[in-house]
DNA sequence: AGCACGCCGACT
DNA sequence: GTCGGCGTGCTC
């Protein structure tokens, strides 16, 4: 009989193969790989979501299930898709369903349900209330108690239910059907409502909205006109995000110079297969470089995906795609509803939209006959997902690049080592960008100012010499933006007199003061509570804020500059939706003079206005535990000192550190991002570090410390007798914040170079957690991790 | 995960 | 003697 293998939706090592389920007769030649199904699993046979990965044959089976029912007419996933899961599967150290779900919009996923059912007359009268049936989910916590406890004296039954989310956005219209038909016809003249809507109906003939119309008229006016076939309505499906588009004026391309030119010319005549890596200095106009190769992938009738990272994908950036590409272009965005991106993804499929837009996730997009794959800021570590499934859009863009053929770009002013390695040793072919695309605005003049020799007495936020400068652009009405570095960093509260701090009750970290809610937040596992009045510890009420918060620093720039009109920039005033644009907006029209953000005002932004950028702290990161720590802080200061004086007023860039003389800073201060490459690389060299090694890094995590350091030490025994001499393993050691949600956390570091057998033995660590003697362990296994805390 | 089967303590 | 607690194991 026919049969499919199916990939259950239940993400366990256990259940992380294919499932053989019949096809019945009902849906012979309906069923294709790819497509989405409900099948029942388990003893209960309730119903579970599947994705079908291929058909096949069944011989004999009578023990198989069948599956319930198909929930797509067409594939949602293609066997390119499919393909990119298999391989996914090899490489990420997650469940294939886990691959096969990133691919697919939310609302594909279903939603689970029990139908419950009285099943004799008493049941039914009282804890039913005489209902027919009830739905699980809308229960409360206790009556799904007493149901189970009925189960149980079999005085209910279940029905398992499984629905897709899928919902679309309908529009209805009305459309006149015959107008004469409609002149001829009739209506009583005591009938005042009907004749009027006769007559609006012969003098707009056209489609009309219901939802305008219905504004002058009644439904049953509507109805009437229904009835008598004089109108028809029309259910027009509607994308959710479209109004937007309708407002960008569409533009021509620019003329690139020379350096674009010869770039643009390289890939588009491009023959060797090799992904390229294009360096370009900031505003030397990569972005226009991306929209002509776009175009010319267009003209040849392919498409193309365009990976911005997600704190970059701010309108200025989006509109001027939209502006070149107009209806083919797709927005994926993380803060789309679930909604909006299941109509993008259908625009993209269906194959109306040929340039997709977006962040990490794009990178699945469902394009079809792929040209072009840009990254843009290829060194952003944003790109790596830090959940499973933990892939990197790298990895899957080549992955694409190769599959369809297509040419794979990936830009950034500050290439990621890897990138810039390779490139050097022939993998990537390199092209650069050295001058600004505009020849008028000028390299902005870096001043590193020594924060040990400049104590201030009036702040210990500000030097002298950047106060200064701020006061001098002020009286000019010029723009400033202010960056306070704040990883590692924040705002702690601490006892004056016995130096207590508070600390998250279920991670070994210090709780962050948030003045605007008055509150005590843990950043890990979002703990709070509110400031205590006393200290905790010896009652004292002398508290004393510690750190510096953006908060913190607003208040001081307050006071500091009052006539100063100040906007402030983190994660608290871009929570809700819009903020982060609405503030952008507002400082490009200049209702204020001082931009105070975190890192995220570093990425892309164009403000021309802007003469003068100053970072508060240069070196918090560089502190930290981590050892790209150097190559993130050369990366965020050469992309703030970017952000200024980008049009015809020369920009002044101030950066205040207590390491004047590292590296990082120091060839920060000249742009220097190929001399910062080089002695970057020996650093990494002699410490083994990517990119001369690969890392793997796995995470164990248990309740109990004991626990959780003695599975610790058997992962690694397990790992090193399957590695070669050459391979290093640093750890276990605890992770720098060793405890968070209740569990101790015990991390092992892999560096390789060649180790055939790293990924089997990887493997069975991951089963490992299945066996029963490991209860309430977690392993994570990360391949390339960006991040160590 | 979630459900069934199965083996031990406190109740009619 | 039974009810129901949750530990163990399986899911086409």
């Amino acid at each position: 009989m026919k049969a499919a293998q199916v990939i259950i939706d239940v993400p366990l090592m256990q259940t992380d193969h294919p499932f053989t389920y019949l096809i019945p007769d009902n849906l012979q030649g309906l069923i294709q790989a790819g497509m989405r199904v409900h099948v029942p699993f388990g003893q209960g046979n309730r119903l579970v979501q599947g994705i079908v990965v291929e058909l096949s044959e069944s011989n004999d089976d009578e023990n198989l299930k069948e599956i319930r029912e198909v929930l797509d007419l067409e594939p949602v996933l293609n066997k390119e898709q499919l393909q990119l899961a298999d391989h996914m599967r090899k490489t990420v150290f997650s469940y294939k369903i886990t691959c096969l779900k990133a691919m697919l919009p939310n609302l594909l996923n279903s939603n689970y349900d029990k139908i419950v059912m009285p099943l004799d007359q008493e049941t039914k009268d009282t804890f039913f209330a005489g209902k027919e049936n009830l739905k699980f989910s809308t229960l409360t916590e206790d009556q799904q108690v007493i149901i189970l406890k009925l189960k149980k004296e079999d005085k209910v039954s279940f029905e398992y239910e499984a629905k897709s989310r899928e919902n679309k956005k309908y529009e209805t219209f009305i459309q006149l059907e015959d107008i004469e038909k409609l002149r001829d016809f009739e209506i009583p003249t005591r009938a005042k409502k009907k004749q009027e809507f006769k007559e609006f109906l012969l003098g707009n003939p056209g489609k009309k909205q219901v939802k305008e119309v219905r504004k002058n008229f009644s439904k049953s006016i509507i109805d009437f006109f229904v009835e008598n076939d004089l109108v028809k309505l029309e259910h027009v499906e509607l994308r959710r995000a479209q109004e937007h588009f309708d407002k960008i004026k569409s533009d021509k391309p620019l003329v690139l110079n020379e350096g674009q030119e010869k770039a643009y010319q390289a890939v588009i005549n491009g023959t060797s297969g090799k992904p390229f890596l294009l360096e370009g200095i900031t505003g030397s106009g990569k972005t226009e470089v991306y929209l002509q190769i776009i175009a010319h992938t267009l003209n040849e009738g392919k498409t193309a995906i365009m990976l911005v990272p997600e704190i970059s994908l701010t309108p200025q950036i989006t509109n001027r795609f939209i502006a070149r590409f107009g209806d083919q272009v797709a927005i994926l965005h993380s803060r789309l509803s679930d909604g909006e991106k299941y109509d993008e993804w259908r625009k993209i499929e269906s194959g109306q939209a040929k340039v997709v837009v977006g962040a990490r996730s794009a990178i699945f997009a469902p394009l079809e006959n792929i040209g072009t794959i840009i990254i843009d800021e290829e060194h952003e570590s944003s790109y790596k997902q830090d959940s499973n499934p933990r892939y990197h859009a790298r990895d899957i863009a080549l992955f694409r690049a190769d599959w369809h053929k297509a040419k794979l770009i990936m830009g950034s002013a500050t290439p990621s080592l890897e990138s810039r390695a390779r490139a050097d040793r022939g993998v990537y072919e390199f092209l650069e960008l050295k001058e600004r695309a505009n020849p008028l605005a000028r390299v902005p003049k870096v001043d590193i100012i020594d924060f040990r020799k400049n104590m201030n007495e009036k702040s210990a936020n500000f030097t002298m010499q950047l106060l200064e400068k701020i006061q001098e652009k002020l009286d000019k009405n010029e723009q400033i933006v202010l960056m306070l570095n704040r990883r590692g960093y924040s705002s702690f509260i601490m006892c004056r007199d016995c130096g207590y701090v508070e600390e998250c009750p279920n991670c070994d970290i210090s709780l962050t003061l948030h003045m605007d809610t008055k509150t005590l937040d843990c950043h890990y596992c979002g703990f709070q509570e509110a400031i205590p009045s006393r200290c905790p510890n010896c009652q004292s009420k002398k508290f004393r804020y510690y750190g510096s918060g953006t908060q913190k620093i607003e208040e001081e720039l307050n006071n500091l500059f009052p006539r100063a009109r100040i906007l402030r920039m983190d994660v608290d005033t871009t929570k809700k939706k819009g903020a982060h644009e609405q503030i952008l907006d507002k400082f490009g029209n200049h209702e204020a003079d001082i931009l105070l953000g975190t890192q995220m005002i570093a990425k892309g932004l164009d403000f021309p206005n802007v003469t003068l950028v100053g970072v508060i702290n240069a070196d918090t990161a560089l502190n930290l535990p981590d050892f790209r720590s150097s190559e993130r802080t050369f990366q965020l200061l050469t992309q703030v000192a970017g952000r200024a004086g980008r049009a015809d007023k020369e920009g002044e860039v101030i950066i205040q550190t207590f390491n004047p003389e590292h590296y990082a800073i120091k060839l920060a201060e000249h742009h220097d991002y190929e001399a910062f490459y080089k002695q970057e690389m020996q650093y990494r060299r002699t410490l083994a570090y990517p990119p001369y090694f690969y890392t793997v890094q796995i995470v164990v995590s248990h309740k109990n410390e004991e626990e959780a350091i003695k599975k610790s030490y058997e992962i690694m025994s397990l790992l090193a007798s399957k590695v070669t001499d050459k391979a290093k393993i640093l750890g276990p050691t605890a992770k720098p914040i060793a405890r968070t949600h209740n569990m101790y956390h015990y991390q092992i570091l892999i560096k390789y170079r060649f180790e055939e057998e790293l990924q089997i033995a990887l493997n069975q660590v991951l089963e490992m957690t299945q066996d029963k003697n490991n209860k309430g362990l977690r392993i994570i296994i990360d391949s390339e991790p960006q991040n160590f805390i």
